[in-house]
DNA sequence: TAAAGAAGTTAGCCATGCCTAACTTGGATT
DNA sequence: AATCCAAGTTAGGCATGGCTAACTTCTTTA
């Protein structure tokens, strides 16, 4: 019987902690309450909270006081808001945006891109990665 | 002595409601508050809520029971917001985006985007306008 | 191994922005 | 002019997602 991947309706900010958990793993082996705390800039008992709703979610494992892992599911969305992440800041590069500005621009509006949107875009800088010529001066 | 014009930090609801009010006021000539509700599929009671605020902070001069009127810093305002609408939307369409998609995507991310990443996208729309064949198959 | 300090949790609170229900106002109809 | 109904308002409530303060657990170290 084929798994269903009930498809988790996520709101912008399980996104942000989906995408920063997976960071930390990915950086520092763990994910620890206080480092999502400082690396999101919000309290400590703010993520707990928010850590035993995705434990309900079934998008982590939570163990009181012992830590938390990504289920599958939730790996699988933190890619994938991970690479929408990714693919933002690479087209924002591209036509020069500040860094600082890249950042802020796209925390704030990764959360409301649709696949095909993302699809658009990431063909766009495709193209636009070959011809340079035409990024001269957009700003 | 100069007028200070400051600078007014609006919410993405406070984006949401003054789009529509000028939108309003552009097709109809006036923007009634069972008309916004309408508009945002949202209720009356709340549209009076914001509208109260966005009066208190002079975006708009509001009459109870008789209507509204955008001030000047809150017609700039709109009109900056529209503007943003706009470019984002033709940005979008340039790269095939379906029009359902482009409408819920651009409410969703105009919110979250800076001048400089505006000016950005307005000078690759305008280069993309003149190599259509940048644009074949991108989705 | 005891105790101190770091990490984690709980309880209770707040702001934003939405809702419904009940009430008031005003304009149109008779 | 009285009435009716649409429009508008108020009151009170809810969900999300933050916060602080106080408490508990864990880990490290003297």
């Amino acid at each position: 019987m084929p798994v269903k991947t009930n498809a988790v309706r996520s709101s912008a900010a399980v996104e942000d902690y989906l995408e920063r958990i997976l960071e930390l793993i990915n950086t520092k082996g763990y994910a620890r309450v206080v480092d999502i705390a400082t690396s999101l800039g919000i309290s400590q008992a703010s993520v707990t909270n928010m850590v035993q709703r995705l434990d309900g979610e079934g998008l982590l494992n939570y163990e009181k006081y012992r830590g938390l892992v990504l289920t599958t599911a939730g790996e699988t969305l933190a890619r994938n808001i991970a690479r929408r992440h990714q693919l933002l800041t690479d087209f924002l590069k591209l036509l020069g945006v500040d860094e600082r500005v890249i950042e802020h621009d796209v925390e704030g509006m990764e959360h409301h891109i649709s696949p095909s949107t993302l699809r658009a875009i990431e063909g766009l800088t495709a193209q636009l990665k070959r011809r340079p010529a035409l990024l001269a001066r957009l700003n």
